[in-house]
DNA sequence: ATTACTGCAAAGGATTTGCATGTGA
DNA sequence: TCACATGCAAATCCTTTGCAGTAAT
């Protein structure tokens, strides 16, 4: 991730922002989950570490973020997640019973948004798309119950 | 909506809960919505009547609905929203500028489900799924206002 | 007559905001 | 130095809950 520590903080000095500990912090943390995160979540990471940080803060560093758009907000069950900019475009599949979530690859999203372009004029966002449903795992464990309560 | 009115009255009954006229109002006011609200907009349509109305009431009738299984609720960014339960399986396509909601065929999300199964094993729920973008007016707009700004 | 339901008001939790202080440039 | 950021605490918003009174059956 050190493309894009460089990176932003490059990009706050040329817009004239400040580049602090807690805003480093805060995108250090969102990078260390992964790119992948929500506020409780960088939260407690960094409230973990010694120096502490006012909720306040996290939220306002957040909004501040997504405004500069060092990073992108986005809803799954009304919980908010945000992700490192600039990522290639993959989509969520979110298992509605182990709350897993996976990644789905692209062509499949790009060939459904030209369907719906086409048939109801509509541009959908192809670049965030998120499914819900139930993964591989849960799915067969939920078959093998129904299938034990038939004999 | 008549159909529904007998159907709830009965299926309440049935179970030995009240008919109460709060109850009413408020699937009154989604099958008013044609069947897809929020709980502010049942709020705001109930409160504009006469006979006020709690707001922890509907809260709790909404859940109690939702229990009942006489509605379903669905996320989309964060909000909730009511729908009649049982309606044809249809889709949601949201336009981020204007927030509006138009539906999409059920056909392309089918293919959809399937296309994911194979390739990931993954069971979309296919009853219900959201899609944003921009519907074909909003992009429109915002054609324009690209073309006209590189002149 | 029961007791499920509602209204009210207070509690609870998440997020935002005003203001004084601190600190990066 | 000096405006931008942060911390703190209070305010605000949304939602839930306890309890006493009301009304559906």
């Amino acid at each position: 991730m050190s493309h894009n520590r460089l990176n932003y903080t490059q990009r706050l000095h040329e817009r004239g922002f400040r580049v602090t500990p807690q805003r480093q912090t805060i995108l250090d943390a969102i990078c260390a989950a992964g790119g992948h995160t929500t506020l409780e979540e960088v939260w407690t990471r960094v409230h973990a570490g010694s120096p502490v940080l006012n909720r306040a803060t996290v939220y306002r560093t957040l909004e501040f973020l997504r405004a500069m758009r060092l990073i992108v907000a986005l809803e799954l069950d009304g919980v908010t997640y945000y992700e490192i900019a600039g990522e290639a475009p993959h989509h969520h599949l979110v298992c509605r019973t182990c709350g897993q979530v996976s990644e789905l690859e692209h062509a499949l999203i790009a060939r459904l948004g030209a369907q719906v372009r086409r048939r109801a004029g509509f541009i959908v966002d192809t670049d965030h798309v998120a499914l819900h449903g139930q993964c591989a795992a849960c799915h067969r464990k939920a078959q093998r119950r129904k299938s034990a309560k038939q004999e």
